[in-house]
RNA sequence: GGGCGUGUGGCGCAACUUGGAUAGCGCAUCGGGCUUCGGACCCGAGGGUUGCGGGUUCAAAUCCCGUCACGCCCGCCA
């Protein structure tokens, strides 16, 4: 028992009052559709403006037609005995729908109890192959604030389409072969012979050597990649204490090595994609011609794929990736295990040797990326778009930039380096755990008696919730007092709320499944908003999938966590006189929908905290 | 110059895609509530011309046009 049964039924009962009382109107099923609301509780349980619609076409006043419909629905007996919704009334324009308390609560918690964990989950997906790619961090540097929002982000979307039945491959991009490795070899020490030479020409030459060594898996390379898995299997470190997992990771070096960049742009060639310029600016050079104009030069404006000196260019090796992903290439790339997550999944990783194993192949992929990067996202939709019409099979998440008041947090500058601490996800997830045992020790509970591991649950859920409760698009300006505020919008509040209804469960000693069928009862009280509020759960996870946006659940689970916290003060359930046992069945219900709203977001629950 | 995003009580956010009845939530402020299932809780009060100006509509935070502010992007960089 959804909401979008008890919203379906009101529908056709709308239709059919409408066939009834004004056979000359029509009226699509849509229309009827987006009529329909929640109204404010003294107006119902669902609300539909049609009347107001109606209006206009009819020249008669909406109070009219509404009682009108109204008086359809009655005199037609046009409410079914076994349908939930009891009675419908006209006021001030609106047609107003009760839904009949005992059927209801009976049928939505007995599905949430039948259900269990996959309540809330649905069957659209079809086993669809796809892949989200996050955080593709470059392996130069610790994952800071703005790198953890983006993996929190992909993670928790990642896990809402597998609720969805989509085949969910989590891929990292892993760039060992752009400038800031080369700085990086630069900084540890390469040869700096040359310095006769003009130093940019020196440097463009070394960095042409260093591609060209690549390909031929040279030492320098080898030592590249060596540097570059020690940092992010560091960096992985940090991904597992927040408990977040990949399926495999893809190396630009292995992209290279395995020729994706040349494959790719021989097919953009056959396929009269790609154009090669043999005068002008881009003399030299492989180009592709994009759909604007370029102002200042008053030309039209192309994208550099291959430079004239025949290296890639970043949106070159971006196509040949996405090209893998989706399939539309050909690949050698072997695999081999990189390392056993704690999870008990190994993460794979590309390799010189090792075996093949069927990662990609997707039917589309979600990237996580800034929405700085919303630029070159476009123009590799358009130009996959023209390679094989799949453009629309790449989805770009754009993620605001998560920033300081003194400015970037940019890796180049350093700007994550904090004065006291850092403003990584590391030091992030350490001050978390002070705060939340401070919290401990002023509620007086035994903030350690469990090794911590109550205090590192509470913090990562203070963590994931404060990043994913605001809507992706939006930037976050980062200050520590805000971030460390465990205020009662807030992931342990949820948790708090879960804790509270496994203690009554604990009590009841009721086998929770006979506790269908016995609500007699029933009222229109808190406890009935409640199992209202927990029939919309498949709604809201698969709104949140269409629109990829984790905060929709964070703030449905916060809904049912506070309505939960007002019936639990105000409606007893073990001294309960006469609902006991619906009110036993409407906790367990609750409780199974934070957990499973919770672990969507990627946190986990506490018996007891 | 062009493109994208954001703008909602002092602060942080929700509602905008699909226009509906009194714009929700938290923090902060003020005032209440532990003999009852866990106080990391609950109840109440004050605080809003939804950046600004037009338009459409019976009805606009929501749709349209304009405008302002802030941020990001528009390189043979990555």
């Amino acid at each position: 028992m959804d909401s979008k049964k008890a919203t379906k039924e009101f529908e056709t009962v709308l239709a059919n009052a409408l066939k009834e009382a004004y056979p000359d109107i029509r009226r699509e099923k849509e229309e009827i559709h987006v009529s329909v609301s929640v109204p404010r509780a003294e107006y119902g349980d669902l609300s539909s403006s049609l009347p107001l619609g109606l209006a206009r076409k009819l020249k008669t006043n909406p109070g009219q037609i509404a009682e009108a419909l109204s008086k359809a629905i009655s005199e037609g007996s046009l409410l079914q005995k076994s349908g939930i919704i009891g009675k419908i009334s006209a006021e001030g324009g609106y047609l107003n729908a009760w839904i009949d308390e005992k059927k209801y609560s009976e049928r939505v918690l007995k599905e949430v109890i039948t259900k269990g964990q996959s309540y809330g989950n649905s069957d659209e997906g079809q086993n669809i192959r796809m892949i989200v790619e996050f955080p593709s961090v470059n392996p130069n540097k610790p994952w800071h604030i703005g790198h953890l929002r983006n993996a929190l982000l992909g993670d928790s979307i990642s896990n809402i389409f597998k609720a969805g039945a989509f085949l969910v491959e989590k891929i990292d991009y892993i760039d060992d072969l752009g400038l800031q490795m080369a700085e990086i070899l630069w900084g540890m020490g390469i040869d700096e012979s040359g310095k006769d030479v003009k130093y940019d020409r020196f440097l463009g030459e070394e960095y042409v050597k260093a591609n060209k060594k690549i390909k031929e898996a040279g030492a320098e390379a080898t030592r590249a990649r060596r540097i570059a898995e020690r940092s992010v299997m560091a960096q992985y470190e940090t991904a597992f204490s927040y408990g977040i997992y990949h399926d495999v990771m893809i190396w630009e070096s292995d992209i290279i090595r395995n020729r994706l960049v040349e494959r790719t742009m021989e097919l953009l060639r056959e396929q009269g994609i790609s154009q090669e310029p043999k005068k002008g600016k881009y003399a030299g050079c492989v180009v592709i011609e994009t759909e604007e104009k370029d102002v200042k030069e008053g030309e039209e404006k192309v994208k550099v794929f291959i430079r004239s000196n025949g290296v890639a260019t970043y949106i070159a090796k971006d196509l040949a990736f996405h090209m893998w992903k989706l399939g539309l290439i050909g690949t050698d790339f072997l695999y081999r295990s990189f390392v056993l997550q704690p999870n008990g999944q190994t993460v794979f990783t590309t390799s010189k040797t090792g075996e093949p194993i069927d990662f990609g192949n997707a039917n589309f992929s979600i990237n996580i990326i800034g929405s700085a990067q919303q630029y070159p996202q476009k123009v590799l939709k358009e130009v996959l778009d023209a390679v094989g019409k799949n453009g629309y099979r790449v989805i770009h998440v754009p993620y605001g930039e998560v920033s300081l008041k003194e400015g970037s947090l940019s890796g180049r500058k350093g700007g994550w380096l904090g004065e006291e601490r850092d403003y990584t996800a590391d030091d992030l997830l350490k001050e978390m755990k002070l705060k939340t045992m401070e919290k401990a020790n002023e509620a007086g509970k035994n903030a350690d008696g469990n090794g911590g591991e109550v205090q590192e649950k509470l913090a990562l859920a203070a963590i994931k919730f404060e990043f994913l409760r605001m809507d992706p698009a939006k930037k976050i300006v980062f200050e520590w007092e805000r971030a460390l505020d465990l205020s009662s919008n807030s992931g342990p509040y949820c948790m708090y709320m879960y804790a509270r209804c496994s203690r009554i469960l604990e009590k009841t000693g009721i086998v929770v499944e006979s506790a269908i069928g016995i609500g007699k009862h029933a009222k229109r009280d808190i406890g009935f908003e409640l199992v209202k509020e927990l029939s919309r759960a498949e709604e809201v996870v698969s709104k949140a999938r269409k629109e990829y946006r984790p905060d929709i659940i964070a703030e449905y689970v916060l809904r049912v966590s506070q309505l939960f916290g007002k019936f639990y003060e105000s409606v007893p359930v073990l001294n309960a006189e006469e609902d006991r046992k619906l009110r036993v069945a409407t906790v367990f219900a609750t409780r199974q929908v934070i957990y499973n709203m919770l672990g969507l977001l990627g946190i986990k629950t506490l018996e007891k905290m």
